[in-house]
DNA sequence: AGCACGCCGACT
DNA sequence: GTCGGCGTGCTC
């Protein structure tokens, strides 16, 4: 019987949400492993595929099928387990999945480029350099430096190190290189994999001799229930306020990991990413490991991304930290998945590939069977009824480590009272009463530029964008008065008068962080004002000077958006401020209020560190709104017991699942039209499956954007499942429908915005 | 998405 | 006479 013919189910780099099948490529004798990649030719060009895996029979006739060009990898990129992992997360969030297999790939193997770190170039005088006296350059100083700085190093110099001492070397480097001095080579970096399970030289002696921070009971309880079960999937959500010593529960945790011989894998929000954190990690574990933390943030090369991901994918980095997109790196040995802050919105990707990192973790953990930590001061409500409904394993960390005291927090009913520049004057007396007695103030508010609206005092008249529904944003720049819209960025002069009545009576309405830092240098002409916004921290390395001239006590009010919320301590900050809640408490999207309280405790979080006392002051029109009396009464697992009641009655998340169809077109009438197209097609499909809902189509919430015209369709059911068993066959269907073609659209599952 | 094929307007 | 506009179809 001659044996069973083999095609390739692979992975195509394209929008179409299905593989495709192909005959393997001749001589591989079609034994190559899923996981490797393949270059294809793929309708008029080539491609570079992922191997899914080896079918015995093919949908496609056989004169449609080419044959695969070549194999590019001996050993596969990707194990089964995280092959499984894409596939569903390509079901799951319905996206292509040729495009999810990319996403989890580097660009350079997108490229078809072999999977090899390129060696560091290293540089060394060559004989002829060494008898050159760096003195005796004279007429080339920066030649000279070199010189005398390669001199230092027998073995070479690495382009971080020279980077350390001099800047824009690398022209200087390669005129030494033609006069003969300099050699450069490639460093191939040793591939040793320090993961091996090997007794003879287990972590656990070694780890027992580092002294560590005691654990309090609490950790030590947080700590043992995941301990007990590696090698378990079990999903954890460690609940613990500022403060509570989650990364020392962190901390310890790999510490077992790494005993067994296991990676650690580490998610944080965008900002979270910062370097004392990576720091924190690194010191704990940089005795025992020549690299003991990888790290994947957007400022690295496609190089630095690619040796990265190979450190992390060969086992040679024991800890690997990322933001969202690192949830799909291959791991050697993967032992657990910590993901910090996991209420936190950027996890979520909100375009594109509209995955969410935190519960593809989970679904990892699943695959992998590895624990997941899920750790939040504010957890998200659907984590919190995970947790209720025994799905997670709930473990709390009650107590501020080192017995720091909590803060006050304090409502200030702004009705009917004077305001200037948006603050109340009980807010200013606070302000100065704490920086009478030494305490640095922060204040909060999560509007950037001087004044949200320019209006026309005579007509009505506002600045409205071109090109999106909203209002442009009055700011400054050197002197000069400019808007902004910040949803499109589109930028102009402000109008030296009303363009519809000539008037000069502009006047900006509303208050940003610029004003209030102008409106607070008035009042505080002697304390410096420290304003960390997207507009003052866009220079490289304006931030961290913000951050120490607020360290060193030579500014002591600090003014900041959402920025200030995470990931920083201000040891010295006695009051915090948030100017304006109340888009909070009265907003379309039925999260606001979710994502008020979440910034509010972690504002809260950044006073009364250590043995100062702090206090919190919120301005609010609504001081007895019912939800945030109870968050300020009761505390933030009161609130969410409350929210979640709330959502229960009124049909929402997460007692129901949501996905949302937009459309977007420059044509105004093709948005709509092709939802309602699209919710024809569905009907059909839902009268079989059941229970979905179609709400819509409606309008955007903000219609018009970016000179687009946007609309949205919404699904909504109380069983995933069908859910699902709607969205794959019409999707299918979306995506041949010739109006399809004409507008923008998209499919959003677990939609976390609704605009 | 890319890319090619195909059928109608203003240009060297 | 053509260059090129974007509508339509296809990708194993």
């Amino acid at each position: 019987m001659p044996p069973a013919k083999i095609y390739w189910r692979l992975a195509v780099p394209s929008p179409l949400r299905r593989s495709f099948d192909y005959l393997p490529s001749a001589g591989s004798d079609g034994g190559s492993s899923p996981g490797c990649r393949v270059r294809v030719s793929f309708g008029r060009t080539t491609a570079v595929a992922v191997l899914l895996e080896h079918a015995e029979s093919t949908p496609v006739a056989s004169h449609r099928l080419k044959s695969a060009q070549e194999v590019l990898d001996k050993e596969p990129l990707f194990s089964p387990e995280l092959l499984a992992l894409l596939k569903w997360a390509s079901t799951y969030y319905q996206y292509p999945i040729g495009e999810v297999v990319n996403n989890a790939l580097p660009a350079i193997l997108r490229q078809g480029k072999p999977a090899e770190a390129k060696g560091e170039s290293c540089w060394r005088l060559t004989v002829e350099g060494r008898e050159v006296k760096p003195e005796s350059v004279t007429r080339a100083p920066k030649q000279a430096a070199l010189l005398q700085l390669l001199a230092t190093s027998e073995d070479g110099l690495l382009a971080r190190d020279i980077d350390a001492v001099q800047s824009n070397w690398r022209a200087v480097m390669r005129s030494l290189q033609k006069k003969g001095w300099v050699s450069v080579e490639t460093q191939v970096p040793k591939s040793k994999s320090v993961l091996k399970t090997d007794t003879s030289e287990s972590f656990e002696g070694v780890g027992s001799k580092i002294a560590t921070p005691v654990l309090n009971s609490d950790q030590q309880k947080a700590v043992e229930a995941v301990t007990v079960k590696l090698g378990v999937f079990g999903v954890y959500l460690l609940d613990g306020v500022t403060g509570s010593g989650k990364t020392e529960v962190y901390l310890t945790i790999i510490e077992e990991v790494l005993a067994r011989g296991e990676q650690a894998l580490i998610l944080v929000p965008e900002i979270g990413l910062t370097p004392q954190l990576v720091s924190r990690f690194k010191e704990r574990f940089q005795a025992r490991y020549e690299t003991p933390v990888v790290v994947l943030h957007s400022g690295l090369s496609d190089n630095e991304r690619l040796s990265a991901w190979l450190k992390a994918k060969e086992g040679e980095a024991p800890i690997v930290i990322g933001t969202r997109s690192a949830v799909f790196i291959p791991l050697a040995k993967p032992g657990v998945i910590i993901l910090d802050e996991e209420h936190d919105l950027s996890f979520k990707q909100q375009e594109g590939f509209r995955y969410s990192a935190r519960d593809v973790a989970v679904k990892r953990g699943q695959l992998e069977q590895l624990p997941v930590i899920l750790g939040s001061a504010t957890p998200s409500l659907e984590s919190l009824e995970n947790a209720r409904q025994k799905r997670y394993q709930l473990l709390v960390l009650p107590e501020r480590a080192g017995a720091a005291s909590h803060p006050e927090i304090a409502v200030i009913d702004v009705r009917k009272q004077p305001m200037a520049d948006g603050l109340s004057s009980a807010l200013v007396n606070a302000m100065s009463r704490h920086l009478k007695n030494g305490g640095q103030v922060l204040l909060f508010l999560n509007r950037r530029g001087f004044a949200p609206v320019l209006l026309c005092h005579d007509c009505g008249w506002v600045s409205k964008c071109k090109r999106c529904d909203a209002h442009m944003t009055l700011f400054f720049d050197r002197g000069s008065k400019r808007l902004r819209c910040h949803h499109c960025g589109s930028e102009r002069p402000a109008d030296p008068e009303c363009p519809d009545c000539s008037s000069t009576e502009l006047r900006p309405v509303g208050t940003g962080t610029e004003r209030l830092e102008e409106a607070l240098a008035l009042q505080f002409p002697d304390v410096g004002i420290a304003r960390i916004d997207r507009d003052t921290t866009r220079r490289k390395g304006a931030m961290q000077s913000l951050l120490d001239s607020v360290h060193d006590g030579s500014k002591r009010i600090l003014v900041g958006t959402q920025m200030l919320a995470k990931g920083h301590h201000f040891p010295d900050v006695t009051l915090v401020g948030i100017i304006d809640i109340d888009q909070g408490l009265f907003s379309a999207d039925f999260r606001a209020t979710e994502r008020m309280a979440q910034l509010i405790v972690q504002v809260a979080g950044r006073a009364g560190r250590a043995e100062k006392a702090g206090q919190v002051l919120i301005q609010t029109h609504y001081p007895d709104h019912p939800l945030l009396k109870v968050l300020l009464d009761e505390g933030y697992g009161s609130f969410a017991s409350k929210a979640l009641d709330e959502r229960r009655l009124a049909e929402l998340p997460p007692y129901q699942y949501m996905a949302l169809l937009r459309a977007e077109a420059v044509n105004g009438d093709l948005p709509l039209q092709f939802l309602r197209h699209a919710r024809e097609m569905a009907e059909p499909i839902s009268a079989g499956a059941g229970n979905v809902l179609l709400l819509g189509p409606i309008p955007a919430p903000m219609e018009k954007r970016a000179g687009r015209i946007r609309a949205q369709l919404l699904l909504q059911s109380s069983s995933r499942a069908e859910l699902h068993n709607l969205l794959t066959p019409w999707l299918q269907q979306l995506e041949s429908s010739k109006l399809g073609r004409k507008v923008r659209w998209s499919i959003d599952v677990d939609p976390q915005e609704m605009f």
